[in-house]
DNA sequence: CCGGTTACAGTGCAGCTGCATTGTAAAGGT
DNA sequence: ACCTTTACAATGCAGCTGCACTGTAACCGG
């Protein structure tokens, strides 16, 4: 009957729009008017699109959720069938990304992190989503500890969470500038050999995991 | 001369009366107004005391981690002269407490951080003192491992950099409200053995680490 | 007792906020 | 050709914001 237009190509330059102003100027920067003029249009369709100011930061969070995981799907997928040392590495890889994407993402789920500590259903679109990827990762670690010729430890799940725990502190890390993609990298590798490796002492000196 | 007060016990209640609000309503509620009525004072006195509301937010942060860093020097403090390896642990779970008092402030400092994001003067506030705590439990790594009858790896600064990264991480899944503070402790436990005793397989099958 | 300094309390204001409302142009079905 | 539905654009508004400013009461050295 009407006029038809592409609701998913508006809502995601509206997110963008978020995103870019929150990595600009903190997400206090976003209000209705600022989104409208980052995304070249009206406060109207602003106001179309999503019924509150609310609506649109949720969304904008949903949509950077599923961007970064999209990040770690992309990684497996370009990894291929690889060993699995690799591909795990591909995996953590992507949260201390030097991307600019990656980082403008990092920022604004930060942001985002800082609401969602007093506001639960935000917090609930950052909760791990059904540990279906630590499941993931736990397997991945499992196949690279017998590819080094280690036996299983059983401990494998818990050593995922806290592989993508170090991970994750180390993306917060980078998106605070605290740490550069590079240090966090090195310092990520040193973990992950000493998961999948325990018994191995220091073996390449570490050039420098400073800071 | 002039009428004397406590300055510090004035900005104190201040402070305090910006952690009770952010923890209650988020950030975002963090308003002068609010925090004089919250105070149980006028708008005049906070003005008095701070020149701007970033100053206060400012100030409330940087007390912030003063308060955290205070309550892991109580840790050591308590814990005395006993083995590094209890000393460890006390230094370390004093970031995934169950205390009340523990989680208002992560719950600021992840507000916080969310600014800080896209403040550097915040971000510095937020940024590892002189890594004087990092150097400080890799002497407790290196004394734990000696204890425990292992051998020296010279990997200890990586690693004590790696516990404090997984207890940030667990801090915040805490303050999100993804973890009980006791899976993180459980988590956390895992990771502590795991460094400490890197060879041996699993021991205590780990009653739950779900969240 | 008094001048001066400090420590507030109260008020006023310009600017911005989200949101409701109204107006209107375009497109498709009939 | 018309009518209905959609997709906006533009404007209005009440509420809140930080901050500047003014008034004033307390205190203390002299």
């Amino acid at each position: 009957m009407p006029r038809i237009v592409d609701h998913e190509e508006r809502r995601k330059r509206l997110v963008e729009a978020v995103w870019a102003l929150s990595f600009r100027g903190g997400i206090e920067q976003v209000t209705l008017r600022k989104v409208a003029d980052e995304a070249g249009v009206s406060m109207g369709q602003v106001q179309h699109y999503y019924p509150s100011m609310q609506a649109l930061v949720r969304d904008a969070l949903e949509r950077a959720v599923q961007a970064v995981n999209a990040t770690i799907e992309d990684a497996v997928r370009a990894a291929g069938a690889t060993d699995p040392e690799t591909l795990l590495r591909a995996c953590l890889y992507a949260l201390v990304s030097p991307a600019e994407e990656s980082l403008r993402l990092m920022r604004f789920g930060l942001a985002a992190a800082g609401r969602a500590a007093s506001d639960p259903t935000m917090a609930r679109l950052l909760a791990p989503g059904d540990d279906d990827l630590i499941t993931f990762t736990a397997g991945l670690l499992s196949e690279a500890r017998r590819e080094r010729g280690g036996e299983p430890r059983g401990t494998e799940h818990l050593d995922a969470d806290i592989c993508w725990s170090v991970t994750l502190a180390l993306g917060v890390d980078i998106a605070l500038g605290h740490r550069s993609p590079d240090a966090a990298k090195a310092l990520l590798d040193h973990h992950i050999e000493q998961v999948l490796d325990p018994e191995r002492p220091a073996q390449h000196a570490a050039a420098d995991c400073g800071k």
